[in-house]
DNA sequence: TTATACCGTCCCATATAGTGGGACATATGG
DNA sequence: CCATATGTCCCACTATATGGGACGGTATAA
């Protein structure tokens, strides 16, 4: 049948091992909310036959949850793997407790992310006390040039690659006809520079209107940009003023993450 | 081939699926840190040529991560969705704030979990801020009878169904030959009444050396178990003066959690 | 109340889709 | 330098997933 080309979005025909690829993306509508076998097989193109063998092998796996009248949900072995994905990354592990410290003393929510190609992924997330919640969440990718934590991240990489990073950023934004758009890029690569030389960045929403938050790199023995580092809030708590003295802090913060790599490597 | 019988465990043949079966115990496996093709396969008991397969596959829907002479890990996809998995489980959100401010009044490691069969599973952990790390993740399951947290989910639920639960977890500890074997079923049962007639129950080093808790049920507005709470620190921290104090407070946090179940029900 | 639509579950003939043996290039270690 | 091991690719074979359909139970509509 017709595929919408919003939904697997990359690449196309990833060859290869159909009933497998079936079942994750099974797992990519539960997450969605899609929760019984009649719209998981539409979606899917498949009758609802194939779906609810799909359903079950993925059910008795613990990968999913069956509740008799409701539908099904994401299981705990879900839960196992992502806690465990997210352990195999050794920053996660040794910045997690730096984190928490930050997310204390600012009181706002603290983001860790890695760059992977021409994107962010947000490795954890410490939830403010503000009370107030964000959309960002581990596990999820955004272009590097759009949000403050990606921006942190170009800081410290070679000048040469800024340019692509933002068209491809810039490029990206364009297909969504409701974000915000992005800056010149002249602006841009101004911002970036003044970044560089104090050795944090701030993001006054450009990613998401009411939102501000500071960033800072975490580099690697080498020198090598090996993660990012942002404090976010609404603007009400982020004036200026509050902006200018929590740089440094959060630089701070992210030099003591990079000094926690030198140590082992396990 | 031989199976080795410890290997999967439980169920020994789940009906349906091969192929998507076999996709998610390579999942497992890489979990469990084997990380290269040869190895897969034979664990899995097929030729390097299918495990490559399965994990080409597996690595182009983001749930695993190749790097080139290194190996696979657990991929970001799997982190997004092990957070997406814990989120849709209502009692976790709504426990969440309320775990947090029990973590900070009392300084030690707070668990959530809930009763699935004769097991607790883990939803959540707060890390205390006495930096001692414990075995516990979320997604992981221990048999009820055995952990603070089993215990105090069974205060809430009808006495005819603890010597079951009892002996489901005697059965199971009788196999792993290192573990503390657990106390005779008299006592097993004078230990539940009491914890009952209190509202909260004590964990002392039954389940592993050197850790006790205090635990409490969370029940739904129907009265019946929801989930369980627990407060777990290194006996030095826990004296027996410190235990009568705590149970209380950790009651009341399990109540008002209780009390938060009551509102909307999505 | 009765009627209807939908869901979960199971079965089975068909051919599609996964399988696995093997070959090749590249990288690692002795 | 050679030996070992890993990622990658190919292709004939058949084991394997597929999907049409039927049945019983449950919620929603009339």
């Amino acid at each position: 049948m017709g595929e919408d080309p919003v939904s697997t979005a990359a690449s196309g025909a990833a060859k290869g091992t159909q009933t497998l690829l079936r079942g994750l993306d099974v797992l990519r509508l539960v997450s969605e909310g899609v929760s019984d076998a009649g719209s998981i097989g539409r979606a899917l193109g498949v009758p609802r036959s194939t779906a609810h063998r799909l359903l079950s092998s993925l059910v008795s796996a613990g990968y999913l949850h069956h509740v008799p009248q409701a539908g099904y949900l994401l299981g705990p072995q879900l839960i196992f793997l992502g806690q465990r994905a997210a352990e195999q990354r050794p920053v996660r592990s040794l910045a997690e407790p730096v984190l928490r410290e930050l997310a204390g003393i600012t009181g706002d929510t603290v983001h860790l992310g890695i760059p992977d190609g021409a994107e962010v992924l947000y490795l954890d997330k410490i939830e403010g006390t503000r009370g107030l919640e964000m959309r960002s969440r581990p596990g999820q990718r955004m272009p590097l040039a759009l949000t403050g934590l990606g921006k942190a991240m170009m800081l410290a990489m070679p000048e040469d690659r800024w340019e692509p990073l933002y068209r491809a950023a810039a490029e990206i934004q364009a297909r969504h006809p409701g974000r915000v758009p992005p800056r010149p890029w002249p602006d841009f690569r101004a911002d970036l520079e003044e970044g560089r030389a104090r050795g944090f960045c701030f993001d006054l929403e450009e990613n998401e209107y009411g939102i501000r938050c500071v960033g800072a790199p975490v580099r690697d023995l080498s020198g090598k940009v090996a993660a990012g580092l942002s404090v976010a809030s609404a603007v009400p708590f982020m004036p200026e003023t509050r902006l200018a003295e929590l740089g440094p802090v959060v630089a701070a913060h992210a030099a003591e993450i990079s000094r926690r790599l030198g140590g082992r490597s396990e």
